[in-house]
DNA sequence: TTTAAAATCGCATAATAATGCATTATACTC
DNA sequence: GAGTATAATGCATTATTATGCGATTTTAAA
């Protein structure tokens, strides 16, 4: 049986129910457990399915609004948000990046809870002028559509005036070696000006996002004061960090 | 049973009574009550569930998502957008404001419609980052909560350098005599630099606001080159402003 | 305050998942 | 068709997660 047949097997399958279980296919198929969670681990790179322990879920096609959101990884991403709820204080100026881990932080934020933040991400804007005593300043520019955030010289340029206490940064990739590093150029020089106009820096990252380089380098360990994962601090996953002297939470 | 399955049943009791217990979640799925407990957790951390002693309430003001805007009288807010798109050409520097209005306006501009818009309004801008073939550039300034727009100082300032084709207006009231006036002082500030800043003034409105007037003047009939509603242009209902030589679509 | 039920905590255990590596199958080149 | 590179698979090992149990703390009501 070639692996995309058994791909499609596993996703027939939830047209009868919708889980299925890792033991019940391998018994079915007669292979490895191994085999069937690495076409778990395809199909949910996908986007196809939602892995959870013993099996897996279809994803529900949610309707492609503009407006919703999904949060890949959502579950982790709440526990991320969940740790950095500590390094709030009210009355903060605060600068908060895009991405759906801040997103998820955002969310986890006291609806009363007041501070100043500054914002280059349209999703995240909407989700914190939900808090009537956030005083919320959006950093206007040229829109970057995919990560629906601004970049260019404009933001740039309020961003080099401004003095923070603290940076909440997304990343998409952290790298013992390398630090945080970007796909895009455009953002890597948003973000770096971001760490320049604050006194902390705390990064959140959920365990995917470790471990990976990209092309354009934002900084070093050194500059980061803080890494929250889902993972506990003294996880192996993340014992190349604790070994360099970062900061985990 | 997974875990997650587990979770989906304890939220499906919830459609028959408005608490479930600990022990009869326990003693009818036949596993421990510290499962039920650590499902009743996570549930909480999600915001699903309260819980209470001895069992869990569903949480019900499971406040709408930020993300999703309804429109009010959407019909005829689509027949006003349906009218403004003649008003659009390839090519432009284009200003949009905010409002539901110009929102469903925004919906029907075609996908692959090549301009450049600024806009100051986030529901709009991320419906417009839709469209890539639009250069999109958001106006960056202090945030104000109930109609998701940017205003002060510093939007003023973008709005006085920069020089449009083309401004879409949304209002909140239009009256033959007093013109285009708004609630709220600061809305009002930006609109009419806004106006200032454009060849062309359009305006959407729907027929509710027609004949209305707010606190703050942006600008009389004189500086609007078209009204468009969904009424007729020779409806009786807007004869009014026919007769004062305002032009309407 | 007392008391019993319920919740939390720490730990042990078992199930499941990830990882590195060896083996086998498949595809590709010449 | 032989040889080689690549991908797929299974196995052993290690890591992670789920769950139950006993000890301890908290809670709600007598």
């Amino acid at each position: 049986m070639l692996k995309k047949e058994r791909h499609q097997f596993i996703m027939d399958k939830f047209k009868d129910a919708d889980k299925v279980n890792t033991i019940d296919l391998a018994l079915e198929l007669e292979i490895s457990e191994d085999t069937i969670r690495r076409d778990f681990n395809e199909l949910h790179n996908k986007g196809l399915i939602e892995k959870v322990y013993g099996g897996a879920f279809l994803v529900k096609d949610k309707s492609r609004n503009v407006f919703d959101i999904s949060i890949f990884n959502e579950d982790k991403k709440i526990i991320v948000g969940q740790k950095a709820l500590s390094f709030l204080s009210e009355g903060q100026v605060i600068i908060m990046t895009g991405g759906t881990t801040n997103l998820s932080f955002c969310k986890l934020i006291p609806i009363d809870f007041a501070a100043t933040i500054y914002t280059y991400s349209l999703p995240i804007a909407m989700q914190l002028s939900q808090h009537p005593n956030i005083e919320l300043i959006f950093i206007g520019g040229k829109l970057q559509k995919n990560a629906m955030v601004t970049v260019g010289i404009d933001v740039v340029q309020v961003l080099s005036k401004i003095k923070a206490d603290v940076c909440f940064i997304g990343v998409s990739s952290l790298d013992v070696n390398q630090g945080l590093t970007e796909m895009g150029y455009e953002v890597s020089i948003v973000k770096k000006e971001m760490i320049n106009a604050s006194d902390k820096v705390i990064v959140l990252a959920t365990s995917d996002k470790i471990n990976r380089k990209m092309p354009h380098k934002v900084c070093g360990l050194d500059k980061i004061d803080a890494i929250v994962t889902e993972l506990s601090p003294g996880s192996p996953r993340i014992k190349n960090f604790a070994d360099a002297g970062a900061r985990l939470f």
